[in-house]
DNA sequence: CGAATTTCAGTGGAACTGAAATTT
DNA sequence: CAAATTTCAGTTACACTGAAATTC
């Protein structure tokens, strides 16, 4: 495909070119972490972890905009490779206490120095200034609290 | 999902923030003109017709970015609706030639008041500067000409 | 009781692949 | 011959749904 040749009708429409960008970004990011048998939601699922501390899977999910469905795989994933643990909640006996180990630490750690790399070739045309001002600025579209087109998850 | 409760290594991860946004566009968008019957790739091919004129079917899904496999299927359904015509092109026995119609240009200017709806509703948290801005933004992104993460579409 | 959590099994749509038939 | 186009059939990854079992 070659966007320049695209209809200025497409090239101006906010909702194509996020979609454009999003699917570049994303393969990308899987080139970059797929050779580690590694996931895009196993890196949110340890990131949350392990700034966040200890959670519920219900709560993982929403934080990372990941399916409860979804969560239950990527952890079964990730507790196989002992990457993070399952413990039962001992106030709650509905939730699993999730926990990242130190196997978990350093594989995120990992992953996000290829992650990191795959930003970059994503936003090589932009300059410094310009990509923090493209984080802010998809920062405030995706922070908006009102359900603007996602689904509910329950 | 609550994005202001998730880690900051995602908050700040470009990849997973365009992601974020290309979900939520895309839903907003397919609310706004599912009741009529569409989908997201009628309007690019519609409006890539409209804008451009007359065009080969691989030479339509390079310009918006389709699937050369998904450009059949789609124009299979705007040819039913008298939406577009294909003919054949005198030139090169192995193209079609495509073209919208005049039921095609008012169906494309229907979708894309519908459309615009979404992107205002998509877009409500930013000043018509920072729109414009993330335009210009997200544009720099797509246009880059090395293959970043595109598939080859052949 | 209603509501939340975990899990599984399955759906739907989107992007993509491979290959056949044709023509350049 | 290689390369491009159209088409179809099928695959894969992803977001999501529904429901069961359990507990609050």
């Amino acid at each position: 495909m070659d966007v320049s040749s695209a209809p200025t009708a497409l090239r101006t429409l906010p909702s194509w070119l996020l979609n454009q960008a999003a699917l570049a970004a994303n393969h990308l990011v899987a080139d970059a972490i797929e050779p580690l048998g590694a996931h895009r939601s196993h890196v949110a699922l340890l990131a949350a972890l392990d700034e966040l501390g200890p959670d519920s899977q219900a709560a993982l999910g929403r934080r990372c905009g990941i399916d409860r469905s979804d969560v239950v795989a990527h952890l079964n994933a990730l507790e196989a490779r002992r990457d993070i643990r399952r413990d039962p909640d001992p106030d709650d006996a509905r939730r699993n206490i999730v926990a990242i180990t130190p196997s978990g630490r350093r594989r995120l750690a990992t992953l996000q120095r290829h992650i990191a790399g795959a930003q970059d070739e994503l936003l090589a045309p932009l300059a410094a200034g310009e990509r923090a001002e493209l984080v802010r600025l998809l920062t405030a579209l995706v922070a908006e609290p009102t359900d603007r087109g996602r689904r509910s998850q329950h």
